[in-house]
DNA sequence: CCCAGGGATCGACGGTTGTCAATATCCGAC
DNA sequence: GTCGGATATTGACAACCGTCGATCCCTGGG
């Protein structure tokens, strides 16, 4: 509908069998991943899923990593930011807990954007 | 046999269901993650899987992405050191290919370690 | 109202990163 | 051997990031 003649579409020049990833993807993909790129993010997320009912507070968290609280508390905040985590704040203590399928959908989007054509 | 009784399990305390990654597997995971958490990066992943045969030379993939020729060779190093594409010098030219399967199990160790229990 | 304690924010510091211009290196053609 | 073109490397610079100590905010209990 778009494309009125074959042989004046740029893209069949070069055989781009597929759309590559456009610039905006790309930077919403990499913000996402930038949050995931930090060993105590890792282990926040991974202590947070092997804790039972799946959530946690700060508290629970500082120790196993050796951070300090505020350090804990902003790797928390870069979790929530990326849409990986949620933070329920109940009484005194903050319970952070895995968002379902948030850590699914961008490996799904990871590996669908970069599966070989061929 | 360092601990004798159950009652003085330190993890019996906490209800840690499951053992969560240690240091030093998160420190590998996020170094992987690294190399992927840029938008360059991801578009060069995308741009050389949408390429007819799987790979690319880096005259390719300048234009695309609006970056210098340095650049882009930067780019493909990072990608290359973290082990998510080959380089096969041919002639004059260096071409560029996904390492099949990389990918695929990065996301799987990412998910694997961040499944709750419950 | 005041206190105690869990958590968030601020300010600062060292280290890392993305980018480019300039230059070096390598390979095929002649 | 010399030249041209495709990549890689170097040096430099601005921006960003992880970490901490100090401090502030907020909630529940007395």
């Amino acid at each position: 509908m778009a494309t009125t003649l074959p042989l004046d579409d740029v893209t069949a020049r070069r055989p781009a069998l597929r759309e590559p990833m456009d610039a905006a993807a790309a930077v919403a993909l990499a913000r996402t991943l930038k949050a995931l790129a930090d060993p105590a993010r890792l282990r926040l997320l991974s202590l947070i899923a092997a804790q039972e009912g799946g959530e946690a507070c700060v508290c629970d968290l500082t120790a196993p990593l050796g951070l300090s609280q505020p350090t804990v508390s902003h790797h928390l905040k870069v979790l929530v930011d990326a849409g990986l985590l949620t933070r329920d704040k109940r009484g005194v203590w903050a319970f952070f807990a895995l968002i379902p399928g948030a850590l699914d959908s961008l490996a799904e989007a990871l590996v669908r954007h970069t599966t070989p054509v061929a």
